[in-house]
DNA sequence: AATGTTCTCAACCGCACAAGT
DNA sequence: AACTTGTGCGGTTGAGAACAT
């Protein structure tokens, strides 16, 4: 890649943030928006570099933001997922609005592979820590599941097509964030019908649909509680969501993982 | 009250990728 | 094609809080 590390500029405010720099970070994106966080420290008169200044906003000072305890609900929600997608911590948050990723990674590091541990499970595997007694547990893994694809993609090269599904850049111009409104509905991820016909060309590019049938309902249903970022009031959309990805994973036991892979990276579009 | 230990979580770091030049 | 830029992600760290002795 080449580059220099975002934050290696001497001079630049790190560490915990002051009240102040959080009022002048919250009060420029008011005005601006978000995006462009390489000028936007000096634009807003911050000391810091753009990458801290983004985290700073979107784990801590964004409104939409949901504060105090995680509830019993989102708490199996979250171990499920994890089951089915790993140390996929955004796409886990992405389905758990006003929940952040860096929160539910937290979580899960300091509570629940600890339950999940006590409670006789292997937290990275799911599986009972008994099935160990003939096998050692496999290795803890490491590395991110974008490290693992890029070297399961060295043997799969010739093999399968696994077209990577595109990340929209600008979503400020849509005025939108990742946990919020940029978003699909369960229902839509499920289907294959993005939030917004504008991106029907981008579906294809995931690889990995399921079923033709488009609700338009779903444009003015629960995604719109999404879209004003207030939390999903209905647990058993999140629970429909779990329970079809699960149905989709019995159904296609001898499925190629990559194919669920790309499904799974799908819901993030 | 003092000290040591464990826990929590905000913040940082390095890497990957899409888009632009 | 090669390189740069901007952004996002997951893993890790470390300061402070909470708890135990």
């Amino acid at each position: 890649m080449g580059r220099a590390p975002c934050c290696a500029k001497v001079g630049l405010h790190r560490g915990p943030w002051t009240a102040r720099e959080d009022s002048l970070l919250s009060k420029y994106i008011q005005v601006h928006g978000e995006g462009n966080w390489r000028s936007l420290p000096k634009k807003a008169g911050l000391f810091r570099c753009g990458k801290s200044c983004r985290l700073r906003w979107m784990n801590y000072l964004r409104p939409d933001i949901k504060r105090g305890n995680i509830s019993p609900d989102e708490e199996d929600l979250i171990v499920r997922m994890h089951a089915l997608l790993g140390n996929r911590w955004s796409l886990i948050a992405g389905r758990l609005p006003g929940r952040t990723d860096n929160e539910i990674k937290n979580y899960w590091n300091t509570h629940l592979s600890k339950r999940l541990r006590d409670q006789g499970t292997d937290p990275s595997t799911h599986k009972k820590l008994s099935e160990y007694r003939n096998e050692p547990p496999p290795m803890k893994r490491r590395n991110s599941n974008r490290k693992q694809n890029k070297s399961n993609s060295e043997a799969q090269k010739q093999k399968v097509h696994n077209p990577k599904p595109t990340r929209i850049t600008s979503l400020n111009s849509l005025t939108m964030s990742r946990n919020n409104s940029f978003d699909w509905t369960p229902n839509e991820a499920l289907n294959g019908v993005p939030w917004s016909s504008s991106l029907k060309g981008d579906v294809d590019r995931v690889g990995f649909l399921i079923g033709d049938d488009q609700d338009p309902d779903m444009v003015n249903g629960s995604d719109l509680e999404c879209q004003s970022g207030v939390p999903l009031s209905d647990h058993n959309t999140t629970e429909k969501l779990y329970e079809d990805y699960l149905q989709l994973l019995i159904r296609t036991e001898g499925l190629d993982l990559v194919q669920l892979d790309s499904f799974a990276e799908s819901l993030l579009i």
